[in-house]
RNA sequence: GCCGGAGUGGCGGAACUGGCAGACGCGACGGACUCAAAAUCCGUUGUCCGAAAGGGCUUGUGGGUUCGAUUCCCUCCUCCGGCACCA
């Protein structure tokens, strides 16, 4: 900047900086380097930035901008996702369209990170709500729908008689009322559209193989959520029906113990075997776990309920009748919708015949030919040896499940099977701000695709639609919209009204980054093979399973279709901890505005309205809970680059965050410290010519310059192998520290060419980090060009070097004395050394040494008795 | 309930592969500068005993393995994320 002042003023800097990158287009591939492609989850535009996306996106500006200086071609775009409930129900609350409300919404939330300093290639933007975007959803789903990986299927959903329509479990309260208040929100069972993931499901396991640069504890949930079991499915004939019950077990080893078998209430079977006896009994009972919503049916860490249908199935082992059951923890949607039930070898099935007095048979005992309690007073669930199992007696669990399973094929009642967790992922969603789904309805012809160049079909203009939020799918009460004609046959025809679920934009929008003004397909195949898999993917761990299912699963499709060579679209994955911070709850009035409480002292925190005093808990930083700061405020008081460097500094990338504010000023006092460093030395230093070597350079000069690649190795590790940024800033404190002492903040007798190189190295240290900051102090010290463009640097070897090294001595593992020993020296050496140190000759007396360990570089430990 | 994760000073955190626990920062306390305040600069700061040298204790709980455990194993407790229509 024109005129330095030696005052850090971070705004008027950080302005002129942003305004030289936009003017140059920085942050534009350049076409030459070793392709990088660093990527964000991007964000609903909600208008506002929270600290969740300052951090999520900082973390990712500090890849991009230090993979650039490594030299690589990097690619770090930004985009929105912009469709889905949130914009639904604000429109219904505001009357305002969000096509109206979202492009304002995105330009606030764009001038607000290029207020964070983010160098993204803005001319890659994409936006989901545009028909440019969603058009491609819609022609992957008619690819999809060729291929046979969509299909319409029964699902069941919360349904509120009040608003007449479906709601997200979002908007059911723990109450079973409805968002907007309405009581008796029930579930019903409804038609949808599902993408077959299942299809994908083997692979999808077995690729995760492949993710070796991913957190081990996302790797383990997607394994457990794809949940792969091996087992058998079992037919129990049901006297008197034609259709026999179907079953899934893992554990057919203990079948001669099944002393009931349990149905969903909502599994088709379970109307029609019911007797009359017990039918207004199963009625109400299934009337009653519909009520229930999904979720929490099954987190029935709540009650196991049931009741008897009346029917009797038999066990084609035994050939005993066992009586048929229907219970709330027993689900439609998953395995056959059936269990048989193993009250001695299941915890679960051992509480409900307790409870409802069923019998318990045990046949499974301890390998070690230990007796089992009897009665029981828990399950025994362990692999074990079979008893009370006929032929199969005396063998063990393991070689009883294969003998078992070729028994039941070769009597036709049952194989082996596998068994997933993984459930087909319906996509229908019966509200208005989303892709409409390409089908049209023809009473001769069934569902129609919409020709793939009558694409897109595109959403009907908010004035036409009354968004009430009740009466089910909004564009089904458009006749504008949905009155067509057959693609067919050209007859009257009605479209499909509803639209995608939002995960669908998030499944590939990486791909469309890379040719976002592309309109002959979704993205280019020669931009895919340059810059995919992404290298770099930052994001927060709620994603951990849902989205990275998808995104991985629509990527094998996409190979599948032949538009990318990728099997998977994510090199390196980096979850990135939560931001939490104190919330103030009222017992009577809820949560209260945190950020004037937080102002008051403790014990006048009480609640505005009724002056009770109030609950503090730290939870996740959410509008709901009125805990949010306001990033922008910490911005426009500190500058960017602190709020940068804090929200780094505060904790790894990978940890909760527990935001307090006042850790912000030991940041701010390092960003001035540095700044006033910079201005000190500028006259003096800006044409010194640079150190070759540490020959020639003694005492101070030596010193600092040693201090500075010690800090340059330090960094380099920190960011480029552990990403550690915390500790990278804690390095670049000390070096300040340093210079401090070195009075490099004002008249120093530091060489100016040792003075020169240590700013300079500092600038670049600090520029993935801090990057306003640093183009500030590279310029100063006479750098070339932007430091947004130079290379990282690499630390002089010989300023590495040591001369001596300094040892802990422990006695019996406890610290005792510390020695300098030479770098080289013999375990003899460091030996005596230790025992000559007065305090470890003192517990070294009198007692003999039996052991002595050299852990090179770190302690000598004796080991000693008597 | 199921799946995944975390717990270290007054606070945020550090300790990389089993090797000197508490780096760096906040806060607090003391001092310098100032008429004064702010800013800045210097110093002290896990805890207990001790004048000091030094010693005891200490990484959620209880146990185990090891010369040595924040790190590995088992038990329990607390908190956080996800659970398929929030994204």
């Amino acid at each position: 900047m024109a005129e330095k002042n030696k005052t850090y003023l971070p705004q008027a800097l950080e302005e002129h900086w942003q305004a030289v990158w936009r003017e140059r287009r920085a942050f534009a591939t350049r076409g030459e380097g070793e392709p990088f492609y660093v990527l964000e989850m991007f964000p609903y535009p909600s208008g506002d930035l929270h600290m969740g996306h300052v951090r999520n996106y900082t973390i990712g500006d500090v890849f991009a901008r230090f993979q650039r200086m490594r030299g690589h071609d990097v690619l770090h775009p930004m985009g929105w996702d912009a469709l889905g409930l949130p914009a639904e129900n604000q429109a219904i609350r505001e009357k305002i369209a969000p096509q109206i409300r979202t492009p304002k919404n995105i330009a606030q939330m764009k001038a607000q990170m290029e207020k964070l300093g983010l160098a993204y290639d803005w001319a890659r933007e994409i936006a989901t709500y545009q028909p440019e975007y969603y058009r491609w959803n819609q022609w992957f789903f008619l690819k999809m729908l060729e291929r046979n990986l969509v299909y319409r299927r029964e699902t069941t959903v919360n349904w509120c008689p009040g608003c007449n329509t479906v709601l997200a479990n979002e908007q059911v309260r723990d109450d079973g009322t409805c968002w907007r208040g309405h009581a008796g929100v029930t579930t019903r069972a409804i038609p949808e559209w599902a993408f077959r993931i299942t299809a994908y499901a083997e692979e999808l396991l077995a690729d995760l193989d492949q993710l070796a640069a991913w957190p081990e504890r996302i790797v383990s949930q997607q394994r457990n959520w794809i949940g792969k079991s091996g087992g058998a499915r079992v037919r129990f004939p049901v006297a008197g029906r034609p259709e026999p019950i179907e079953v899934f077990t893992t554990r057919l080893d203990t079948i001669f113990g099944c002393t009931y078998v349990v149905l969903a209430p909502e599994h088709p079977l379970t109307a029609t075997l019911t007797s009359a006896a017990q039918r207004a009994e199963v009625e109400a009972f299934a009337e009653r776990t519909r009520k229930t919503d999904k979720i929490e049916r099954t987190a029935e860490g709540a009650v196991k309920e049931g009741v008897f249908t009346g029917a009797m199935a038999v066990n084609p082992f035994t050939r005993e009748p066992v009586p048929i059951w229907i219970a709330n923890f027993v689900l439609a949607d998953y395995g056959t919708g059936a269990v048989m039930s193993v009250p001695a070898h299941d915890q679960r099935d051992f509480e409900f015949a307790l409870k409802y007095r069923l019998p318990i048979k045990p046949v499974i005992f301890p390998a070690d030919g230990g007796p089992l309690p009897s009665p029981l007073t828990e399950a025994f669930t362990a692999d074990g040896v079979l008893r009370n199992s006929a032929a199969f007696d005396g063998l063990t669990s393991a070689a009883a499940r294969e003998q078992m399973a070729a028994h039941a094929e070769r009597e036709r009642f049952g194989q082996s099977a596998i068994s997933w967790h993984l459930r087909d992922w319906g996509f229908s969603r019966q509200r208005y701000w989303g892709t409409p789904i390409p089908i049209i309805y023809c009473p001769e012809h069934g569902p129609v695709p919409v020709p793939e160049g009558d694409l897109p079909v595109v959403l009907p203009d908010y004035a036409d639609v009354q968004l009430t939020g009740e009466g089910g799918a909004p564009l089904a009460k458009l006749p504008a919209f949905y009155a067509t004609s057959c693609p067919i046959c050209g007859k009257a025809a009605r479209r499909e009204t509803e639209t995608m679920d939002t995960f669908v934009d998030s499944a590939w929008y990486f791909a469309r980054y890379l040719s976002p003004e592309l309109t002959t397909a979704p993205f280019d195949r020669d931009a895919a093979r340059t810059w995919l898999p992404v290298d770099i993917y930052v994001g927060g761990p709620e994603h951990a399973v849902m989205h990275l299912l998808y995104f991985r699963f629509w990527t094998k499709v996409m190979r599948d279709l032949g538009l990318v060579e990728i099997d998977e679209p994510v090199v390196r994955l980096i979850t990135q901890g939560m931001v939490n911070a104190p919330a103030f709850r009222c017992p009577s009035h809820g949560y209260q505005p945190a950020a004037p409480l937080l102002a008051q002292p403790e014990s006048e925190r009480r609640c505005p309205t009724c002056q009770q005093p109030l609950q503090m808990a730290v939870e996740k930083m959410s509008k709901s809970k009125y805990n949010g700061l306001d990033p922008m405020a910490l911005i426009n008081r500190y500058g960017a680059d602190t709020a940068r460097l804090y929200t780094l500094f505060a904790a790894p990338p990978e940890k909760d965050l527990e935001w307090s504010p006042e850790g912000v000023d030991g940041v701010a006092r390092f960003t001035a410290r540095l700044f006033r460093v910079a201005a000190a030395q500028a006259e003096t230093v800006r044409q010194a010519p640079l150190p070759t070597g540490m020959q020639g350079l003694a005492g101070a000069d030596a010193e600092l310059r040693r201090a500075v690649h010690r800090t340059l190795a330090k960094v380099s590790d920190e960011i480029g192998t552990r990403n550690h940024f915390n500790t990278a800033i804690a390095a670049m404190m000390e070096l300040c520290n340093t210079l401090h002492e070195h009075k490099l903040h004002e008249t120093t007798t530091v060489a100016p060419g040792v003075v020169r190189e240590a700013l300079l190295l500092v600038a670049q240290m600090l520029a993935p980090l801090a990057p306003h900051l640093a183009e500030e102090i590279w310029e100063q010290a006479g750098g070339e060009g932007l430091v947004a463009h130079a290379r990282w640097p690499t630390p002089d070897p010989e300023a590495l070097t040591i001369a001596t090294l300094s040892l802990g001595v422990q006695v019996n593992g406890k610290l005792r004395g510390q020695i300098e020993v030479p770098i080289d020296a013999s375990d003899e050496l460091i030996a005596a050394r230790a025992q000559a140190d007065e305090n470890v000759a003192r517990f070294l007396a009198g007692k003999t040494i039996r052991k002595r360990v050299v852990v090179p570089g770190r302690l000598v430990n004796f080991v000693v008795s008597g």
